[in-house]
This record gives structure tokens, sequence and C-alpha cells, in this order.
DNA sequence: GGCTTGCATTGACGTCTATCGATTCAACCT
DNA sequence: AGGTTGAATCGATAGACGTCAATGCAAGCC
């Protein structure tokens, strides 16, 4: 299942190679713009609860209205982080009638714990 | 030299501390925020490079001296960048005669990719 | 001592960002 | 059609952030 629009990121079309990992070697200009942008997504304390309460989400959906009204925020300021993490590729929606739905997409999440995890799952764990 | 504020990677706390993962449960303010201000310290193309030129030397270690004629920026700016990630708790430093020598911190960087994997060892080949 | 090198800190400046109120758009419902 | 609700967009604003030149500080060297 889940086969959502996973067409987000160029994943490694050309120019990212083969995601080498943090530890494997430097990054290029490039592939530090990329991820920085990821992770800047990331570092925003609302834009983290938003997307831990999406991709807890049983379903695998939440609707924007189950979401505004956790925050102390304007439903204006949850819309905007949204839109900030779907630009990101860590999100996607889909209008249903009235209301709208977000889901997380796996792949980008997946892909930035591959580049932090420094011990490579690769015997020696710990 | 004075002390830094290394406080970052608190394992124990109150609040949950099972360290859930974003798929597992909606984060909590107090997660959200220590996250959040890890993931912005990586939002950076700088301190991404930085990060990774420091943590993918063989020695574990690396001279400023060799860090800083590595970016079109001065000297004072990646001094900023390398304080930032060091008060984020994923590097440290140590001064050694004349210079100054910084390491990465797997910890913290393993506890933030372990947060991100959304299939605990699913072995997905791409 | 005085000089030089390596790195950190300070202060300032321009830009980006998070937030809001107001508005607009989309879909539903009489 | 008009009215209502849910969500996105627009403009504006206060604060945070990245960057630099100038300065400070520590360590080595003459």
């Amino acid at each position: 299942m889940s086969k959502q629009e996973l067409v987000v990121l160029g994943q490694d079309a050309e120019s990212g190679t083969c995601r080498p990992g943090l530890v494997a070697a430097p990054l290029d200009d490039g592939q530090a713009a990329e991820l920085a942008g990821l992770f800047k997504a990331l570092g925003d304390p609302v834009r983290l609860r938003l997307l831990s309460m999406i991709a807890s989400r049983a379903g695998g959906e939440v609707c924007v209205c189950d979401l505004t009204p956790a925050f102390e925020l304007s439903q204006p300021t949850i819309s905007h982080h949204l839109k900030l993490l779907r630009q990101a590729g860590l999100i996607d929606c889909e209008r249903r009638g009235t209301w709208v739905y977000y889901w997380a997409l796996p792949a980008t999440l997946d892909r930035l714990a591959d580049f932090l995890r420094t011990s490579s799952t690769s015997g020696a764990g710990a």
C-alpha cells in the first residue's frame, strides 16, 4: 500500500549519487543545501509536533481540523507550517470534500535517518 | 574557557523519555522544543558541511585550521557555526596548544536517527 | 618583553522567519 | 442564489539568524 505521491525530492537522480551518510564523506554544496532545507523544516517545535501528530496517526491520515485546535496558534499559522512541511517533502495532503487530510512521507524521514546514523547497522551494534 | 551549555542530551528527564520516535506518538512541547533545537542546528548548509567534515574524519578530530579554508566565509562566521553545533551537543572541541580540534558526538546523531526512522529494521532494498 | 599566528567574541547590519488579522477560495447546505 | 464552514493566501510586523569587520585572547616564537 501507500503508493502515495512519493515523487518528492530527486532521490539521487543525477546529482545525489548514493546518499553516503554524514560520517562517510564530506558533503558537497548541493547535498548540504538540500539536506539543510529538510532539517530546517524540522527545526521548529510546531512543525515537529505537527509532523509527529501526522506520522503517528494510525490510519495514516489526519484532518487539519484535528491539528489546528491542538495548538494555541492561529489557523493561518498552522496552515503555514503545514505548507513548509509539504514543500520539504515530509508530508503530503489531499482535499476530500470540505476537509483537507495530511499524511507523512516515510521515504524522506528514512532518508534523513540513514543520513544521520553513524553506526551503519553492521555488526558491532551499539 | 567558560562552561558552555552542553546540556542538550537530557536522557532522563521526567517526560516519557522513552524516545518513542516520530511515528510512535505525538510529541509534547518539551520534547518538540528540544528536538527542534537539534534539527535547527542541522538546518544550515554550512553547519551541515562542517559536521560532515568533522564526522567523516578518520582520526575523529579536525583542526579548525582545516575547516575554515574550505569555505568562502570569514573566520568568525565559521567559528560561530562551530559554536552552535557545539551548543547543540553535536560536536565538542579541545584546545591543544595553538590549535583547536573538533570531533563529532555520535550519540546525538544516532538519537536523531532513531527518532526519524519510521520502519524499524525493515530492510527495504532500493 | 614584543611580535605573530590561531581562534573566539563583540557589535552592527541585512535578510529571513514566525506570527497575526484580514481576506479569499472551496465545498457544503439549505 | 445566498449563507456557512474549513482551509489557504495575502500584507504587515517583531524577532531571530547569518554574515562581516574589528577586536580580544591564548599560545608559541623572536
